[in-house]
Parts: structure tokens; C-alpha cells; sequence
DNA sequence: CTGTATCCCACACGATACTG
DNA sequence: CAGTATCGTGTGGGATACAG
């Protein structure tokens, strides 16, 4: 549905997904969303490093694919609020159990020597079929 | 763990593991290996576009994180096979909502080309997650 | 305050050729 | 079969300046 930036051919839903989500500040600004509305300066403190262009261009994105929804009051000196739409609530839960992992696996596993991946730590068991 | 790529400031799980899973193929990589174990020319036959190049670099970077494991079978002709470790099934699992996520929501589902989608094979799920 | 408009560049990815 | 080696490219993203 909305504005597929890829061709047209996803495999499967997970890219399809990542495709939405792929942004390299995007599932900050979801998180950020996922706690409460924002507006545009508050984005821009709580994501360091993030140009106004580029910060700009993702919420357009995520915008366009009905993620967040954009409010902006007619006032002076301007304001517009960000906020999470239905479907980036949703989106938001389904990332949940991969920031699980993510905390889990790479943030730290609580091993020392979690820093390099020598060959006898990664069991090489095989993917159920089922 | 292994091989952060990016400077080491994870603001949380969720984009650590975007950074794990954020090559172009991985994610169907992941999905591949999840079924069963495979080779790389049975990768690179079921990853329709990606070149020898990619795919070995993104299976190095895989294989580098602790997600995929490397068998090498010294015979002639010469035998890989690649396959998830208990990290790569986790996240894999992890991975599932998502997945869903992304059919319900982007894939086309409520139109009238809904039907290109294959809705028999595009569930991810890797066990009894679903 | 909330953005555009330019310019620029690194780096991921692709094409092609070659090797153990 | 399972990869490397090289070279070329597109574009996502950064810096900076300007605007409503």
C-alpha cells in the first residue's frame, strides 16, 4: 500500500518492513513516537547527530507510508506536532520483540569477550524445518 | 557482540538490530537459512538479483555476528553450507512480527492486485511462534 | 520554530572477470 | 562449486545556508 519506495517485488513481508523502516533515524523517531507526541525541535534534541534535512525527509517518509501523522497549528511562531498513526503503533509493537533481541544479542550479552565472535561460541544447530 | 559496525552508540535494540539485519538480503537470507540449511548456490538461485559479490560479503558479515554458521566440506568439488545459529533462529523468530506487520500492512492486501501476492509461501515463521 | 535548497561524499551495491 | 578482485555507480545521508 502506500508508497512502496522498491520496484513493486517484495518477497516477503520482512522486507516489505524493512523497506518502511530502513531509515537510518526511523525506528528512533518511531520510539521516540512510541512514548508520546513530539514536535519537530523536540525530534531533533532527542536524536543527536540528526540534520533538520534528513530528519525532515524520514518523517516525510514515514509520513507518506501512514506511519506518523503530522499536525501542524496555524500559529506563530509555527508548531507542528508528530504522532504516531495506527498502523505506526502496530509497526511499533511488531519492532518490539527485535529491540528484545537486539538488547539481548548485540547491546551487551554479558559476556567479556562478547567483542569478538570466536568460532566455538556460535552453535551451529540447524533451523527446525518445523 | 561481534562486530558492531557502527561507532558503538546504540541508542537502543531496536536499531543495534537494524544494523545486524540491514544489508540489502539479509533479512531473506535469514528467511532462507530458516527453512532449511542451504548452499551458496542454492542461496544465490533463491535470492533472484543479488550477485556472488554481495552475497558472500553479507554472509560474511552474517557469519561475523554470530547469526549464521559456515560449514566447509573439504571435498572436490568444494561444499558449503550455511546455516542459523541459535542467534540467527532467535532472531529470526524475533523477526516474525514483522513480517506480519509488513503483509498486513504494505504488501497489497485490500486491492485488487492482491492477488500477485503468494499468500501460500511468504509466512517466515521458523517455529512455533505462530 | 519548522522547515527547503544546494552541494558533496562515502559507502553499499552491482557488473564483470578471474581463481582454488 | 564457491568464492575473490576490480572497477564503476546511485543514493542515502551530512554540512551549510537560506526562507516562511
Amino acid at each position: 500500500m502506500g508508497t512502496a519506495r522498491r520496484p513493486g517485488a517484495y518477497v516477503c513481508g520482512v522486507d516489505a518492513a524493512m523497506d518502511v523502516v530502513g531509515g537510518k533515524w526511523k525506528v528512533l523517531i518511531l520510539w521516540a513516537l512510541g512514548e508520546r507526541v513530539r514536535r519537530f525541535g523536540a525530534l531533533r534534541r532527542e536524536l543527536p547527530g540528526v540534520t533538520e534535512k534528513v530528519l525532515a525527509a524520514q518523517l516525510r517518509e514515514l509520513e507518506a507510508d501512514g506511519i506518523v501523522h503530522r499536525e501542524e497549528y496555524p500559529e506563530v511562531p509555527p508548531r507542528v506536532e508528530y504522532s504516531l498513526t495506527a498502523r505506526g503503533v502496530a509497526l511499533n509493537e511488531a519492532l518490539a520483540p527485535l529491540g528484545r533481541w537486539g538488547r539481548d544479542h548485540v547491546l551487551d550479552d554479558g559476556s567479556p569477550a562478547a567483542g569478538q565472535v570466536r568460532e566455538d561460541d556460535d552453535v551451529p544447530l540447524v533451523a527446525g524445518t518445523a
